[in-house]
DNA sequence: TTGACAGGCAAGTGTCTACTTGCGTAACGT
DNA sequence: ACGTTACGCAAGTAGACACTTGCCTGTCAA
């Protein structure tokens, strides 16, 4: 399991992320093509998929494979316990 | 403003905020002993400096000024909204 | 005023990391 | 069978980052 935080730390990562939770299930080409129309991204194949592996070693990303084709599912689980972390607690003397 | 997620990707900076939440408004050097002792971190007092820049500039800390002594404050703020982003949303076919 | 204390500034170093480059493999259509 | 499509693997590179090192500034007590 690697690290979530280390996971949302990079902008293109968050970017991949706001796409799976705009259409879930993409494939890795998908993702490459809308990211260049909608996000002006010009990131290659080769660095995306290195960044979905960090997502889904993160548990940030689950996958299905199909055939030749592979799906990207986010999974919003390990975001939920990482805030409150800090929350409920101290006020500022 | 710096990137509030890349100040997280740090462990050190997290345990620097656990600190902070079990004890708020702490000098440095109150937080490299405590840090010592408590996490067995053997952090430099200057790295530690650091790593509050880092904080503060991400407005994760805050700090006052009192003399030779500056405290340091957690401020939860802009934790909110980060996660909620990629929440209230979609579901696995 | 002198020394100790709390902290700041800045250059240098080693490691990590995002990205590229190049090749390889399996699935599908025709 | 053959080319195309979708993706994987792995080495190399440039830049970012955490940490050290060394020196400096300001504050307080005696």
């Amino acid at each position: 399991m690697g690290d979530v935080f280390k996971a949302l730390a990079d902008p293109t990562r968050r970017i991949i992320l706001d796409e799976l939770t705009d259409r879930n299930g993409q494939t890795l080409f998908e993702i490459c093509s809308r990211l260049a129309t909608k996000h002006q991204l010009g990131s290659s194949r080769q660095a995306i998929s290195q960044h979905l592996d960090v997502l889904e070693t993160a548990g940030l990303v689950e996958t299905r494979r199909e055939g030749r084709y592979k799906f990207h599912y986010i999974n919003t689980g390990p975001l939920e316990p990482i805030i409150e972390r800090w929350l409920n607690r101290p006020e500022r003397p």
